[in-house]
DNA sequence: ACTCCTATTGACCATCGGTTGACAAGCTCG
DNA sequence: CGAGCTTGTCAACCGATGGTCAATAGGAGT
């Protein structure tokens, strides 16, 4: 006699669904101009639902780009072949592709980083574990000499940023950013290893 | 008889003292963890009272970090004397210096920004007056070729994040840190250019 | 057809930024 | 002394946010 006033789904299915919505619109939107209100609604569910799912909006966040940021990151990973400076460019031109593919989602989740510990979690994580990939393959285990530590971290704000200016401007070729991005990561050792002659390049 | 309720102020001292109470919570704690009811009570004063002097949580952040946004410049400022690469060198001291004396507010301020229009639009404006300078003193008129812009921008990517490292860490001297800074700024420029050799640089 | 589990909801809370209007206290000037 | 302008308080309100809770209704199992 009358339709039924929500459809029931599975657990599974139905936090999916959420999970999809929330990617959606954080890939579209900045964090903060979302509305746990607003996804809920394009989830055609109740607020007390989402929040059922999820407990907060930050896990709502972290979860919908868990998927996103596991992919980046096994694109990042060194495949352990050829020369350092071969897989450091493979891995940068896997990091490139990832981006153009997702530029919105990507400018808005560094943007949102800043602010949400959550999404800076994330972001420095990611930032972190290549740092120390970088650093392990340069010094070799020992501590980091603090010049060269501070120069690799100042090579990725060069990254972000180039890469920012790259999306925002796109007049670049994708191979020709990547080839200015390791021109840029070998002068960052050598004039970190300028100013500190203590530190030892292991690669030409 | 009685103790007065409260102190009546001429409007450019309430002004100033409301001003100075918003600052000192601003460089303390970041933009969204302070209300503006907090700011009015730690004044002693009424949220109405605020709101008159400052029409909105926006405006006052704007005024209360303008003096320092100003300061900050003046220091940046070019003095015209010397050779660009002094020049560079001095502007880069002075920024440091003054980085090293506001650390805190300096990093609440970067942490902002992402979110905060008038907080983006303060280091955004910043950040790309200095473009213009750079880029005006290196291309001479002409838009600059894109691989340089990107390299530029890369730099002062460069810039915040070896920055930002050296307040975490403090175990570089400043002196030292400017010198890797500027020698990061020559590898930059050498870098586009020889990614694209129609790049002139006009500076040794 | 009935039970029962649980997926789902409407109503609620505190707090936020921001506004409104009425009223009190202080200063100045006649 | 008293009028009137300025500077301030207060309490209540708005629409929004993130988050919570008890009650309800969908639908599978019997």
């Amino acid at each position: 006699m009358s339709t039924p006033a929500y459809s029931r789904l599975q657990v599974d299915e139905r936090r999916r669904q959420l999970l999809e919505a929330g990617a959606a619109l954080f890939a579209e939107h900045a964090y903060e101009d979302i509305s746990m209100r607003q996804i809920a609604a394009a989830a055609g569910v109740s607020k007390p639902l989402l929040y059922h799912y999820f407990p907060s909006k930050p896990d709502l966040f972290k979860a919908a780009f868990a998927e996103a940021a596991a992919e980046l990151e096994s694109v990042i990973e060194p495949r352990g072949e050829g020369a350092p400076f071969e897989q450091l460019s493979a891995a940068l031109d896997g990091y490139l592709a990832w981006i153009e593919a997702h530029a919105q989602a990507w400018t808005n989740l560094m943007q949102s980083a800043a602010r949400l510990p959550e999404a800076r979690e994330l972001v420095e994580g990611f930032r972190g574990r290549t740092m120390d990939l970088v650093l392990e393959e340069l010094s070799g285990g020992e501590p980091p000499r603090p010049l060269l530590r501070t120069a690799v971290r100042g090579w990725l704000g060069y990254l972000d940023a180039a890469i920012l200016d790259w999306t925002e401007h796109a007049d670049i070729p994708r191979e020709k950013l990547r080839d200015l991005l390791l021109a840029a990561f070998g002068a960052a050792l050598l004039t970190a290893q300028q100013g500190d002659p203590e530190i030892q390049l292991k690669l030409g």
